[in-house]
RNA sequence: GUGGUCGUAGCUCAGCUGGUUAGAGCGUCAGAUUGUGGCUCUGAAGGCCGUGGGUUCGAGUCCCAUCUUCCACCCCA
């Protein structure tokens, strides 16, 4: 949970509407009745309890101050600010909590789902970005998932708009082109032009809407295009010099550069990254980037950071999708000891006891139910053996065990038996 | 936020243009087998047909509202 006023603003215009509003505790009401009937934004009259309100943000401002945490970074650069004198610089932390997204679920959308965060906070360097692209690959390939790391930088995005005479309309542009590929090129245009760029700007964006092919090649037209911007220049510096670092990597993993790339939240200043998995029709399991200010919003202003966050419920269902689980996560339980009364309990449960001490895990029926169900049981939870202790058992100090995939039955000592397990 | 969709047994679903007692498979429980699982056979339990209202002699079925599920868009992990 999070003070509104930390989270509102951070993610965009979309991310205001995005955020889980949590209701002040307490009589919040106190002192309403006195207000006068009021409008709404749109200067409409409204009535119930708003009625009685002045205007409407202003009430729910009044009624709610605290709200669901939407990602892990912005949290994280409130206490780092929080806490910049007890911490050394550059500061790295990971971070696997849940966040709250109030939108409508669908297949890959949760309202509530886990993020796996790794930030580095107080450096500038683009080693951070070649480390946390190493954490991608290593992941995934451990997971046993194929991914394609797409990469692009702010700076190329902003100077793309800056080049082409409309700074102020970034938002707009990357937006539309982030569509390029879904609702192609006549379509995107009569969106920019919707979104109020002129015919000069589209033109000028043609080359770039248009790149294909090699990532020397898109530098090439890009740089061609930033011949008067700064931010773009810098943007391709920084580009180049991060592709250079990968390219000695030997990632096992696909990787590309995409212009098209452009991420919602707007902290990002620099490299933004995104992972998709192959073969499967799943939004981005891991995304991230630099932002160089973030803290600054906070007070604590010229310190550049860069983090991703994975997925976890996205990676898990890409996993189950692509069969990534192995059976053997079923296989928990190694010994099961049937349960024949109370006596025969006592018994077992000392040996219960003394297995569970040498690593070996192990469980007891929870009540002297048919020897039927106690092997039904066993059969379905796949426990490879069950021990059976009755009066001749006791009697005798001699353990009756059951192998149930071979169904043979044979009598051992305690001993014997706990060797058999350690095999 | 926009558009669509679903809701019937614990689960997955069938139920025709409204018509008597709402079905199946799986699961559960009991038995065949009183200390022996998987396979088989026999039987039983289990339903305010999402909720509220309406139309009708009669509603699981038609209409309205509402909640829920899932999906797409927007956006994102």
């Amino acid at each position: 949970m999070e003070n509104l006023s930390t989270l509102m603003g951070k993610y965009g215009e979309e991310g205001d509407k995005l955020l889980f509003k949590i209701l002040n505790s307490g009589n919040y009401l106190e002192g309403m009745q006195d207000q006068q009937p009021g409008s709404n934004n749109n200067g409409n009259p409204v009535s119930g309890i708003a009625s009685r309100i002045p205007d409407l943000t202003s009430f729910t401002r009044h009624i709610s101050e605290k709200g669901l945490r939407y990602d892990l970074t912005v949290p994280f650069a409130r206490f780092v600010v929080q806490h910049q004198n007890e911490l050394v610089f550059p500061f790295k932390r990971y971070q696997i909590q849940p966040v709250w997204r109030a939108d409508r679920p669908q297949k890959g959308r949760y309202r509530e789902f886990f993020q796996c965060d790794v930030d580095v906070i107080g450096s500038p360097s683009l080693l951070y970005e070649l480390e946390l692209i190493q954490i991608i690959d290593d992941v995934f390939s451990r997971l046993g998932i194929e991914t394609t790391t797409v990469f692009n930088n702010r700076k190329i995005l902003a100077g793309i708009a800056e080049a082409i005479g409309a700074p102020e309309k970034l938002t707009d542009i990357t937006v539309a082109i982030d569509k390029l590929d879904k609702t192609g090129l006549e379509k995107v245009c009569l969106e920019l032009n919707e979104r109020g760029l002129s015919d000069s700007a589209i033109a000028a964006l043609q080359p770039v809407l248009l790149m294909e092919g090699r990532i020397s090649d898109k530098i090439t037209i890009l740089e061609k295009l930033f011949q008067n911007s700064e931010t773009g220049n810098k943007g391709i510096a920084e580009l180049k010099q991060l592709l250079g670092l990968i390219k000695d990597l030997s990632l096992s993993n696909k990787w590309n550069f995409d212009v098209r790339l452009a991420r919602g939240l707007n902290y990002y200043t620099g490299t933004i990254i995104e992972v998709k998995a192959n073969d499967v029709s799943m939004g981005s399991i891991c995304g991230g980037g630099r932002y160089d200010d973030l803290t600054g919003i906070f007070g604590l202003p010229g310190v550049s950071g860069v983090g991703i966050s994975f997925g976890a419920d996205r990676i898990y269902d890409v996993m189950n999708e692509l069969n990534k689980f192995p059976d053997t996560i079923l296989h928990t339980t190694k010994v099961l000891f049937a349960n024949f009364g109370t006596e025969e309990e006592k018994f077992s449960l000392k040996l219960l006891s003394d297995i569970r001490k040498e690593g070996i895990a192990s469980e007891i029926y929870p009540d002297s139910s048919k020897l039927k169900k106690q092997l039904e049981y066993a059969s379905r939870k796949q426990i490879p053996f069950v021990v059976l202790i009755g009066k001749d058992e006791m009697e005798n100090g001699l353990l009756t065990v059951k192998d149930l995939a071979s169904g043979e039955q044979s009598r051992m000592s305690r001993e014997e038996f706990i060797s058999k397990l350690k095999k």
